[in-house]
DNA sequence: TCCGAGATTCACT
DNA sequence: GTGAATCTCGGAG
């Protein structure tokens, strides 16, 4: 089941945690690519790392404001792309980025996309960067609205249940990083 | 196996 | 001009 607008119109800390064990769906032309979400992080715009801190609107966040289920990607270190999806409503500077995924189709496709440089599905996306390497994406897949009816992108539910999600701090920030607003699962139950 | 440094482009100040 | 929600590689232990 492809989730919808109002799944993504919850709370942020709410929707990182119901992310876990969803799958992000690609569509490509090469072929579909499909993982399970198992890592996530949530920003807010009442938190300093995030892009939208205070509600501040620019170019680059400009996607974060949008009405939730849109796909952020953005630009960072020169070298990598991170995704995130947004949350809330239409106006808030809210997401939630996806850290890791577990893949569970196309992993061939993923592996091309990675230069082949990593054979263990485990490494492919196992980082936010890694994430979009592997799926493809680049900040002309930013803004994408993945609840639209004919998204190439979109997340759905394939009812695999997380067996114990750990909630800890985030990483990789320089701000804000006592908040335990990360969220990880391991291992995962086929319903 | 672990840790430190380099890579390298964009947006904001 | 500066620093960023990171990854990878190479060298040391």
């Amino acid at each position: 089941m492809k989730l919808n607008q109002s799944f993504f119109e919850k709370d942020t800390l709410i929707v990182a945690k119901e992310l876990i064990g969803k799958i992000l769906t690609y569509k490509s032309e090469k072929g579909t690519i499909k993982g399970i979400i198992n890592e996530t992080e949530a920003y807010t715009e009442e938190d300093e790392a995030c892009h939208t801190f205070g509600g501040k609107k620019t170019k680059r966040n400009q996607t974060m404001f949008c009405k939730g289920g849109h796909l952020y990607i953005y630009f960072t270190y020169g070298m990598y792309h991170c995704s995130n999806i947004v949350t809330e409503k239409e106006g808030r500077g809210c997401a939630v980025l996806i850290r890791s995924v577990i893949p569970i189709a196309g992993i061939e496709i993923m592996k091309k996309n990675r230069n082949h440089k990593k054979e263990n599905p485990k490494d492919l996306s196992n980082g936010p960067a890694k994430v979009c390497m592997a799926y493809g994406w680049d900040k002309n897949h930013n803004g994408i609205d993945t609840t639209k009816k004919d998204s190439q992108i979109y997340i759905e539910d394939l009812e695999y249940i997380p067996e114990n999600i750990t909630q800890t701090q985030r990483i990789g920030i320089s701000k804000a990083k006592e908040l335990d607003w990360r969220f990880k699962c391991d291992k995962f139950n086929k319903k």
